[in-house]
DNA sequence: TTCTAAGTTGGACAGGTGTCCAGTCAGGTG
DNA sequence: CACCTGACTGGACACCTGTCCAACTTAGAA
């Protein structure tokens, strides 16, 4: 369970409306202008109700992230830890782009210190970690693998909150990744 | 000339009045808790003067942020670009560090779509870029030279991102970069 | 000294945030 | 069938945000 408390029966149905409207909403007016209260009359609920679900608009925005994450997690293939560490990034940034609002509304929603958002934040972590490990599967020294896994998030990081600034777009965020990748594994295989 | 319009005489004293201000009210009450109008008021100015110069809290924190960062620059030194890199995200990472309820304030602040936080976003980013371009020199062959800029400007902004988000704290955020920088240029200098 | 223009002010404004609570409604249990 | 309980509602709350403007102050030019 990922939302403010544990849902079954009629209150799952409610999130669910809840969470499809927030979605709708994003993509209708963007994430500026989106509000709880807006949210709430698409789903046809009280602005009270919704907040027995969604502690703020910034928990929404990274549940929402969350279960798009969750529902396109990539398999790894390829030869080798390059090539599947490439596919990986290749995917993510792919899914990134093609939800560029949910991409701009996760970046600084994810910063804030709602409890409900750190949960969160470390649930995603951890999936981005899961990710590049898998990829690289065994093919890198245990002994250089922190350091390289390290390097690996810190730079996918970077690339969201570049993103996010609007430094680069979204679309192109994979081929950046892309060069920095081989940057950073180049040598440590 | 950073802040919100060009300022001169009278009013250049009022606006160091308000960033001195935002300064102790940031290390006072912290970065959630402060408002324009409690910064206003311990400058000892109306709130519809603070906002003349400042077009609302993230762009405070992102000039407060920008004077900050101005005003240490460090000089690269050593013998290699590795040594010279790492002096640079080290002297970065303390820097950061000693004032950690701004570097907190500035991450989310600068995500903001607001116009006068974007130029300052725009400066700051190369202001990082310029910095490790010094410390590198030319000891990386030019053709490597853009792909391991990008990974570095990754990495730091991902590290930025890992300490907004209590991730790690400012103070890991140094040895946290100085191995990434390290697998990063390995095999490129 | 008087005038002018830049700077500052108070106060109101429309909107948003998240919380609270007394009251209504509907479904399942006994 | 009556009842209880959990879900939902409406509306008010306190507070924050950034904007606007007519009125006041003040420093320096004429």
């Amino acid at each position: 369970m990922v939302a403010r408390q544990a849902v079954d029966g009629r209150r799952a149905e409610t999130l669910e409306k809840l969470l499809e409207a927030g979605s709708e909403e994003l993509r209708a007016v963007g994430h500026d202008a989106l509000t709880v209260r807006s949210v709430a009359a698409r789903a046809g609920v009280s602005p009270a109700t919704a907040y027995t679900y969604v502690a703020s608009k910034n928990h929404l925005f990274a549940e929402l992230f969350w279960r798009y994450l969750d529902a396109g997690r990539p398999e790894p293939s390829g030869r080798g830890a390059l090539e599947r560490l490439r596919g990986t990034t290749r995917a993510m940034a792919a899914q990134l782009a093609a939800a560029p609002e949910l991409s701009a509304a996760v970046t600084p929603a994810l910063l804030s210190s709602d409890p409900d958002v750190q949960r969160l934040r470390l649930r995603i972590g951890a999936e981005f970690l899961q990710r590049f490990a898998d990829a690289i599967g065994d093919d890198i020294a245990a002994e250089r693998l922190d350091g390289v896994l390290d390097a690996l998030v810190l730079a996918f990081s970077g690339g969201l909150l570049q993103a996010g600034m609007g430094l680069i777009t979204y679309t192109d965020l994979g081929d950046r990744l892309d060069s920095v990748v081989a940057t950073i594994v180049e040598g440590h295989l």
